[in-house]
DNA sequence: CGGTTGTTTGAGGACGTTCAAGTACTGTGG
DNA sequence: CCACAGTACTTGAACGTCCTCAAACAACCG
């Protein structure tokens, strides 16, 4: 662990909420890897050896099916600790995870990190504090998955994504499209697609920039305001139809 | 809390982990109450009151849209602890609770709950274990809904409530259609198509009753062998063609 | 028996996927 | 600098799955 490892740790809320002294303990002689973007840290079917924790970087936990096909499950950033469950239970990984960005990521072994469970009350507590969030996060992606469409999902996407909350904003997308498109659980030409829909709502995309002209208007999209069903408001709809100054605008 | 109820209590998985002492501590003078099926226990965005634990019945987390639509997002019985992570978070819940059936359900204070948590290990452990368990349950789900048909859900919900795990297998359906398929994340309409359907893979259902001729046969649908793309396989696919004998074969 | 509710069936359409082709962005080596 | 390949992204057409609506049917209950 390089100090500069321990200086990402120390940043993390894990370290905060844990306190000096037990994040120190848990961490001791841990391996620090780095993994280019696109690296398998896991497989379905494994069990846990290590407790992974992102120093640096975007990990996707992504489920395979036999066929081949696959798909993003979710996703965790810098400082967070993931598939914990696993590990706590001692079962095999019901899914994969995957770097969807080059990562640095610290390795506790399972075995420290389940002794540690049982005998620092903090790490508990800090537990049960992420899996909880954890489950309001994959809560969230039920949700927007039973209750929404492509295109709902995706503005969404961006307005979480937007630095600000309303007004204009801009910002660059950190991952590829077809990254997004598997986390949103859509197919890359959907993702396209939705992105040309966007822009009579105001957003503009050129590779990684995204520009939205009006974040707060963004936001009425996947709440829709008129309890009217969704086919009804369609023969006289001109919300997704292009304006005309729009139509024949070309990125550069 | 009557004496049966203490019953229930000491049979859950949450009691024994517990141990007596800390069991009786948690639930020492908590109310117990009845409802009936399909009550709102808890409605969104409302910040938790109590945690709930179900000594008897089924509960959903339903979300619901401003539109008046809404799903399950799942479903917990017997012996289990819900809707926990609002109540550890002290934030808003992101879902609902609806009673599927008739329920009789301890109610832990908040306040007690979160104290408990802070001053016995044990409480601490068992929760980590039952979020690591939920975690894996929304999973499962999401894995589901992105990865397989409705057909293939419909098949893999039946399977995980038949009795045995191959062979010959009868049981009967505990939910009523339209909460199985809000669960399975479709219409009643789709539901009862894909039943139809199944009855050429040797399912049989009337009313609640539901007979399997042979489980082993089921899997296969929802873990396909063959790792080709689904419409290919469809010009000269015999799996879901009906077989002679079952064409005109009913229920009674 | 009619009223209520839950389930099934049929027709049509919306949403999203796949395949295929085209276009734009990489980086590489000449 | 350009040609080139390789990759990512976009666009179009056809199709499949699932949803909605509407109506028929069944079951239950007064």
């Amino acid at each position: 662990m390089r100090p500069s490892d321990l200086q990402l740790f120390q940043k993390t809320e894990i370290f905060a909420r844990l306190g000096e002294a037990t994040a120190e303990r848990l961490a001791r002689n841990c391996q620090v890897k780095d993994y280019p973007k696109n690296t398998m840290l896991t497989e379905q079917g494994e069990t846990a050896e290590y407790v992974h924790l992102i120093l640096n970087g975007r990990v996707a936990l992504t489920a395979e099916c036999l066929d081949g096909s696959s798909t993003i499950v979710t996703s965790f950033g810098d400082g967070e600790i993931f598939v914990t469950a696993a590990a706590i239970l001692q079962q095999p990984y019901l899914v994969a995870a995957k770097t969807i960005s080059p990562c640095r990521i610290l390795l506790i072994p399972v075995t420290r990190f389940r002794q540690a469970l049982q005998t620092e009350a903090a790490l508990a507590l800090l537990m049960v504090d992420r899996l909880a969030h954890h489950w309001r996060l994959l809560v969230g992606h039920l949700r927007e998955l039973k209750l929404h469409t492509a295109l709902e999902r995706l503005a969404s996407y961006l307005v979480t994504r937007s630095p600000a909350a309303r007004g204009a904003a801009h910002f660059r997308l950190t991952e590829d499209r077809r990254t997004i498109a598997a986390e949103l659980g859509m197919s890359a030409e959907c993702l396209s697609r939705s992105f040309q829909q966007l822009r009579a709502c105001g957003v503009r995309v050129s590779g990684s920039r995204v520009h939205i002209l009006d974040v707060a208007q963004l936001k009425k999209l996947y709440r829709p305001v008129v309890p009217a069903p969704r086919h009804m408001a369609n023969p006289a709809d001109e919300t997704f139809e292009r304006s005309p100054e729009s139509v024949h605008q070309q990125t550069h």
